[in-house]
DNA sequence: TGATATTGACCAATCGGTCATTTATTGACC
DNA sequence: GGTCAATAAATGACCGATTGGTCAATATCA
């Protein structure tokens, strides 16, 4: 769509464009039978297929079957980033509105994406042993960037006194963790999601967190 | 130490009890190697060799891998419906504190196995394909058994009034969630427990869900 | 026509599971 | 008590299937 033709600076190529084009292919496929079979159950050969492509052709794109994983992984992670940073950038509100914006969003996501994320939450600690130690330990500090970014309202909201003060950091931990767990229990429970269920479970989440199990 | 000797009615015979003694060996042998190196990087040679059997002896004593990864699984679930059972059964006081007594025994318990409630975790959900279906539901159903344990006593206090009227099955389950997942993170970051942080943590996890973040 | 990209037959390694062979146990019989 | 044939249990070499990855041959491009 630009007007620019040709390889002027800054520009990509056809060529580079095209590469990019069979990489996005390839990844898209991946993407999709690991979605449907997992990461140990999809093979190379499968992914070639369904990406039409030679099985060959996969390895001028990616230098392994992990690769691709973690590649996978990285979209995701950035997703999963981009909401919690317009949770917490844009929405109006404190920390309690914000994060019902974030698990908002958060649950929608995982409403388009359910399979996919429940096999890279199931699978990703797995790809362990020797090798890719440092891509796991990645993810690792990808999702504490992702905390991180949740607990600065929540920081801000305790230090103005209007939260308990409390460690931010482990508060959003817990909260991350329990609406995590609640959307896998209810992932695995039924293929299809029940949005009215979910909502019902996102503002019990915010309520026992902010206002809390006892009376007061 | 029975006095008595044979094989009378009720009893186990030497030979049914060196059988349950061989069974145990390799159970232990594979709960060892299975938490060290995870569900697929543990080979029946492996744990044959680490159990001082022959491979062929294992298939005298378990019809499959998959079957020796789940048959430890249910002894873990044993392990934390008998805590749930527990803390809910002789604990005094509410609500409140039957979970308290159950989060800080569960901390304890993770602590014990940390590697193979990490490798269960992440890795039972895999076994999926086809066979073991009815397996890997059976555990669903008593991991909700166990949520429906730790249920029993919320609901009564919400039933008094003592605690906001919510569905408890959920709450119960985010509070699980937050816990099992809090327990995950802590496990993951250091090979060993750091028992006052941990303390600290569940602590944490209580004043958030019965308290609230929000000051009253 | 040379450079680049694609391809799929092929390879090597892995591993769960089998089974013919070996070893140990048993108890009927002397 | 000792013997030994029958029974049971243990064993590990072997098999078949799977699959990630390679590369020589082929096709496409500039």
């Amino acid at each position: 769509m630009s007007a620019k033709i040709g390889t002027g600076a800054g520009q990509v190529s056809r060529k580079e464009r095209e590469r990019l084009s069979r990489q996005h292919d390839i990844l898209l496929a991946a993407r999709e039978l690991f979605a449907r079979n997992g990461f140990y159950d999809t093979t190379l050969d499968d992914i070639a297929r369904h990406a039409e492509y030679g099985k060959g052709t996969i390895y001028n794109y990616f230098p392994s079957k992990e690769d691709l994983f973690f590649t996978i992984i990285d979209e995701v992670l950035d997703g999963i980033q981009a909401i919690a940073e317009t949770a917490v950038g844009t929405s109006k509100g404190g920390a309690r509105d914000k994060l019902t914006a974030y698990a908002r969003d958060i649950v929608s996501y995982c409403r388009e994406h359910s399979d996919l994320i429940q096999v890279i939450s199931r699978e990703h600690p797995h790809i362990d042993s020797r090798e890719h130690r440092d891509r796991v330990a990645g993810i690792r500090r990808r999702s504490e960037r992702i905390l991180k970014t949740l607990a600065r309202p929540v920081a801000e909201d305790m230090r103005a006194g209007r939260l308990r003060p409390l460690d931010a950091q482990e508060v959003v931990t817990l909260f991350s963790g329990a609406l995590h767990f609640y959307l896998m229990q209810r992932m695995s429970e039924q293929g299809s999601f029940d949005s009215v269920d979910l909502d019902e479970g996102t503002s019990l989440l915010m309520t026992v967190f902010f206002d809390g199990l006892e009376r007061k």
